[in-house]
RNA sequence: GCGCGGGUGGCGGAAUUGGUAGACGCGAGGGACUUAAAAUCCCUUGACCAAAAGUCGUGCGGGUUCGAUUCCCGCCUCGCGCACCA
C-alpha cells in the first residue's frame, strides 16, 4: 500500500497542471465566466506568512469549485509593487527597488506556486512594470483632460531639517519622525501645490450604487459613511459694520433663530481680517497654533473646545440680532464652508463652546420637537421648518439648500521616487501639459543616490536630463514634473488589465473587458474605502469614456478575516511570530493540509489564530482519505455489499451539504461535512467494498475534496484510473430521491422539554407520528393524569405536546 | 460619540427559514495493536448526579411563543471602521 507523502505527490501535479496550462483562461470561451481575483499583493521582502496564505486559498476553492462546475475561470496574480519599503530600503542599502522588486516577485511567486494556486501565470501584472504604468500615466492625461486631475495648493506637513514634505503618520509629537528629539523644532504646515483627483464629482453617483452591491454592510456602511452627504442650507451672515459676508452650512436651518454666535474654522481667510483692536493678537497667535496641529490633535483636544473671540459680531438673518464672531479649532475648513453658525442650545459641541465661554443660549425647538421663540414659525414641526425656513431664506436673498459631502478631493501627488512619475510638463507659455500619449511612458529613470536632497522634492529632481524637456505645445525648454503618483492610482485599474495584459495599443480590448469584467469574486481582507472606493471611481469614470459598458467592477465582495499568530497578536516579523508557509508544507504536512487547514479554522469572514496543533488534524483526515482510496483499490471487490444502499445514501447528502457550502463560501462547514463522511465510510467498509458503489462514493470525494485538497485528489484521481484533471470531469449531483431516508427521528417533547425521540418509517402519517410520540414511555410519564391542551406538529421533526 | 460585527463546552467552532444546542476538529481520559514507543484503529468527553430519571446550560435582565442560540426591548462586554463633518 502507497503512504501519502505530499512531498513528492505536490509537486508533481504542480508542475503537471504547468505542462498542461490547466488555469489559463480563454477569452470569450464558450461557457459561463467567472472571473475571481484577490486583492494582489505589495511584494514585500519578508514575502508570505501563513496568515497571507488564507486569501489564497479561499481564491483557489473558488476557482477551482467554479472550473469544476463548467465554468471558464480567470484567476490572475499580480504584483503592486510601488511603495515605500523598496524606497526606504534603497535609501539604506543603495539596491535599486527595480533589483528588490524583482527578487521578491520571484520569491512571491514561488510560494504561490507552492501552495498549488491555480493561477493564470500568463496574465501576470506588475505596477512598477513601465508597459503598465504607461497606461496608468494614460488614464492621468485623461483625467486631466476631463478635468478630473488637478493642481490646487493645499497645507501639508514640512520638516524643516530634512525640508520635506511629510504625511500625516510621519508626525510624531509635532515634530518629523527623523528628527523628534527635544532640541528638533516643531513640523511646519506649508502650502504646496499639489495634484488632486476630483471623486467629488462622483461622490452622487458613487453613493447610489452602494445599495445594489453584493458587499458586505460593513464595508458598504464605511463608503456610505465616508462619502457623507447631508443635506442642510448655506446661510450669509453679514458682517455688522462692514461690507464682508460670511456663508456657513448648516443641516438645522429651523434652528436659525437660536443661533447666538458665529465660529470660524482658523484657516478660514476671514478668521484673521475680521479680528480688530485688541483681539487681533489673540486671534493671531491661535490661528497659528491651530493651523499646526495634526486633524489627530484636534480629534484629542475634543473634550476641551477652544477658540478665540475676533471683537467683529455679525448680523442673524432670521432676527437681526448681533452676535460675535469666534474662531475655534473645532470646526474644520475643509468640511461646508469652514464657518457655521451656532446654536447651542440644540448642539452638544455649540452648548459645550458656549458654556465655557459663557455665549447665549436660546431655545429654539421645544421638546415635542415644534419650533418656538422663531417669530412666524412658532409650532411648526422642526423638520416641516427646515424647509420653510430655508424658503424664507432664499425670499430674503440669504440662503439657499445645499448638500454637502464629508469626501474630500483625492490627494495623489507623492515627492517620492518609487512611484509612477506624473506625465506633466510644466511650461512657462501652457501651464501644466499632459505629456501626449505617443510620448508615453514617462519611464522613472534609474538613479545613483535614493536619498531625499531635503528640498521637498522626490530625488527625481535633480535628474537634469530627465527633468529639462521641451514643452509638447510649443517646443520651448520647461521642466517635467517631478512627483510620483499615490500607489492607489496603480491599484485602481489593474483588475480590468488582467482582461488583457498584453495589449499594447490601448489600455484594453473593450470586447475582453466587458467579457470578463465586473469581477465575480474580489477577495480582500482590507481597504474597506481608499481602494475598494477609488477603484469604484475609476471604473465611473471608465465608463463615462466609453472604456467599459458597466459602472461597478466588483460584483461580489468576499472580505475575509485576519488570522493572526498563535500567541493571538497580529502576525509580523518585527514580533517574531510569524508562520512560514514553506516551512509548514516541508515539515511533511504539504500544501493540501495547510490550505485546508486555514479553511477550516472558522467563518471566512472571521478572524482566527494559527494554531501548530490543528493542522496535525487535518492531516490525518487527508490520510484517511488517502488510506480509505488505497484500501479500496487493494481490496478483493464484490460486485454488492450489504452497504450499498447506505454509502450510496451518504455520499448523495454529502454532494448536497458540501456542494451547498461551497456555494455560501462556508468551507469549514463543507470540510467538516467531508470528515463526517469518511468517518462513516471508514466503518461500512467493514462490510466490504463493493466495486461500483463504492468507486463512485471514492470518486465523488476526491472531487468535493479537489478545491481545498488539489494534489491528493489528482493523484488519487489519476490511481483510480482517470487520465484527465479532477475539475475536467463535471461536479457530482445529487439525486434527491437517494437521500430521502427510509426511517425518521421525531423529537418529542412535553411543554416544550424533550421527553423522548421516537423512530418510525419515512412515510408514516401524521397520526401515526402523533401515536407513536403520545405512546413513547418516558412521554407517558409525564403526561399521565394531565390534560392534552394541543399536540403541536412539525413534519419529519418534532411532536410538542402541551399539557396543563 | 456614531456605524458595523461578535459573546455558545477546557479550546476553534456547528445549528442555512423559530423546532432534538454543542456537528466537525483540537485537547483530555480509557482501550486495542506493539517487547516498547510513534503511527493507526475503537470508545468516552457541557455541568450537577454512582447511574437511570431529572435539573441546569448559548454574556446579563425582561418580553413574545406550544417552543428562543435564533425574534423584540433594556443593559454589560469584546473587536473593527469612522470620528468635533455643524
Amino acid at each position: 500500500m502507497k503512504r501519502y507523502n505530499p512531498k513528492e505527490i505536490e509537486p508533481k501535479w504542480q508542475q503537471v497542471w504547468s505542462d498542461r496550462q490547466a488555469f489559463v483562461a480563454q477569452d470569450f470561451a464558450d461557457k459561463p465566466k467567472t472571473y475571481i481575483s484577490c486583492m494582489f499583493p505589495y511584494p514585500s521582502g519578508a514575502g508570505m506568512h501563513t496568515g497571507h496564505i488564507f486569501e489564497h486559498a479561499i481564491v483557489d476553492a473558488i476557482a477551482r469549485f467554479s472550473r469544476a462546475n463548467g465554468h471558464e475561470v480567470m484567476n490572475p496574480m499580480g504584483w503592486d509593487s510601488f511603495g515605500l519599503p523598496a524606497e526606504n530600503y534603497a535609501i539604506k542599502t543603495g539596491t535599486p527597488p527595480q533589483e528588490t522588486t524583482k527578487t521578491n516577485i520571484a520569491n512571491f511567486r514561488n510560494q504561490l506556486q507552492r501552495i498549488g494556486a491555480s493561477i493564470d501565470w500568463t496574465r501576470e501584472i506588475n505596477t512598477s512594470d513601465p508597459e503598465y504604468y504607461r497606461w496608468t500615466q494614460w488614464v492621468f492625461t485623461k483625467f486631466f483632460e476631463r478635468g478630473l486631475a488637478y493642481q490646487k495648493d493645499s497645507l501639508q506637513w514640512w520638516c524643516p531639517i530634512d525640508q520635506t514634505v511629510l504625511a500625516n503618520e510621519q508626525v510624531v509629537n509635532g515634530k518629523c519622525w527623523r528628527h523628534d528629539g527635544a532640541d528638533d523644532p516643531l513640523a511646519e504646515k506649508k502650502n504646496i501645490r499639489q495634484w488632486f483627483f476630483k471623486i467629488t464629482d462622483y461622490a452622487d453617483a458613487l453613493l447610489e450604487e452602494i445599495p445594489a452591491l453584493d458587499w458586505p454592510d460593513k464595508i458598504k456602511a464605511a463608503q456610505t459613511n465616508w462619502i457623507g452627504k447631508s443635506q442642510g442650507a448655506e446661510v450669509t451672515f453679514a458682517v455688522d459694520g462692514s461690507d464682508e459676508h460670511i456663508t456657513v452650512f448648516t443641516t438645522r436651518p429651523d434652528t436659525i433663530f437660536g443661533a447666538t454666535f458665529i465660529v470660524l474654522a482658523p484657516e478660514h481667510p476671514l478668521a484673521r481680517t475680521l479680528a480688530v483692536g485688541d483681539y487681533q493678537d489673540a486671534v493671531e497667535q491661535y490661528v497659528t497654533d491651530a493651523v499646526k496641529k495634526t486633524e489627530i490633535d484636534r480629534l484629542n483636544d475634543t473634550k476641551e473646545k477652544t477658540g478665540v473671540f475676533t471683537g467683529s459680531y455679525a448680523i442673524n438673518p432670521a432676527n437681526k440680532e448681533k452676535i460675535p464672531i469666534w474662531v475655534a479649532d473645532y470646526v474644520l475648513y475643509g468640511y461646508g464652508t469652514g464657518a457655521i453658525m451656532a446654536v447651542p442650545a440644540h448642539d452638544e459641541r455649540d452648548k459645550a463652546f458656549a458654556d465655557r465661554y459663557e455665549l447665549p443660549v436660546i431655545e429654539v425647538i421645544d421638546e415635542y420637537n415644534a419650533v418656538i421663540h422663531s417669530s412666524q414659525f412658532d409650532g411648526q414641526d422642526s423638520s416641516n421648518a427646515r424647509e420653510t425656513i430655508v424658503s424664507w431664506l432664499e425670499e430674503l436673498g440669504v440662503g439657499q439648500s445645499k448638500v454637502t459631502y464629508k469626501m474630500r478631493d483625492w490627494l495623489i501627488s507623492r515627492q517620492r521616487y518609487w512611484g509612477a512619475p506624473i506625465p506633466i510638463i510644466h511650461c512657462d507659455e501652457h501651464g501644466a501639459v499632459a505629456v501626449p500619449e505617443d510620448q508615453l511612458p514617462v519611464v522613472l529613470p534609474v538613479v545613483e543616490d535614493f536619498a531625499p536632497k531635503g528640498d521637498g522634492k522626490s530625488v527625481l529632481a535633480h535628474v537634469d536630463d530627465w527633468v529639462n524637456v521641451e514643452c509638447p505645445t510649443c517646443g520651448k525648454p520647461s521642466r517635467r514634473e517631478t512627483d510620483t503618483m499615490d500607489g492607489y492610482a496603480c491599484s485602481s485599474w489593474y483588475l480590468l488589465r488582467y482582461t488583457d495584459p498584453q495589449n499594447t495599443e490601448s489600455i484594453w480590448d473593450s470586447k475582453k473587458a466587458n467579457y470578463w469584467a465586473p469581477v465575480d469574486f474580489y477577495v480582500g481582507g482590507d481597504h474597506a474605502v481608499a481602494h475598494l472606493l477609488y477603484v469604484r471611481f475609476w471604473t465611473h469614470v471608465f465608463n463615462d469614456m466609453g472604456l467599459v459598458n458597466f459602472k461597478e467592477p466588483v460584483k461580489k465582495l468576499v472580505y475575509h478575516g485576519l488570522i493572526s499568530a498563535e500567541d493571538g497578536r497580529k502576525m509580523s516579523k518585527s514580533l517574531g511570530n510569524t508562520v512560514d508557509p514553506l516551512d509548514i508544507i516541508d515539515q511533511g504536512y504539504g500544501a493540501d493540509a495547510l490550505r485546508t487547514f486555514e479553511l477550516f479554522l472558522g467563518p471566512i469572514d472571521e478572524n482566527s489564530n494559527w494554531s501548530s496543533r490543528g493542522i496535525a488534524g487535518i492531516y490525518r483526515f487527508l490520510n484517511r482519505v488517502w488510506t480509505l482510496t488505497q484500501e479500496y483499490q487493494d481490496a478483493e471487490k464484490s460486485q454488492t455489499s450489504s452497504s450499498d444502499d447506505v454509502v450510496r445514501r451518504l455520499q448523495h447528502k454529502t454532494i448536497r451539504k458540501v456542494t451547498d457550502d461551497y456555494r455560501r463560501l462556508s468551507f469549514n462547514t463543507a470540510i467538516a461535512a467531508m470528515m463526517e463522511y469518511v468517518n462513516d465510510l471508514y466503518k461500512l467498509k467493514n462490510d466490504g467494498f463493493s466495486e461500483d458503489v463504492w468507486r463512485d462514493a471514492i470518486e465523488t470525494l476526491l472531487q468535493l475534496l479537489a478545491p481545498l485538497a488539489p494534489h491528493m485528489s489528482e493523484e488519487l484521481w489519476q490511481q483510480l484510473g482517470h487520465d484527465t484533471l479532477v475539475h475536467e470531469t463535471v461536479w457530482p449531483v445529487w439525486d434527491d430521491a437517494l437521500i430521502v431516508d427510509e426511517t425518521i427521528t421525531i423529537a418529542v417533547q412535553v411543554n416544550g422539554k424533550l421527553r423522548a425521540t421516537v423512530q418510525l418509517p419515512a412515510d408514516s402519517s401524521e397520526e401515526d407520528v402523533k401515536k407513536a410520540a403520545l405512546g413513547a414511555e418516558n412521554v407517558i410519564a409525564h403526561t399521565d393524569g394531565k390534560e392534552i391542551l394541543k399536540v403541536i406538529y412539525i413534519p419529519k421533526k418534532l411532536v410538542n405536546i402541551v399539557v396543563k
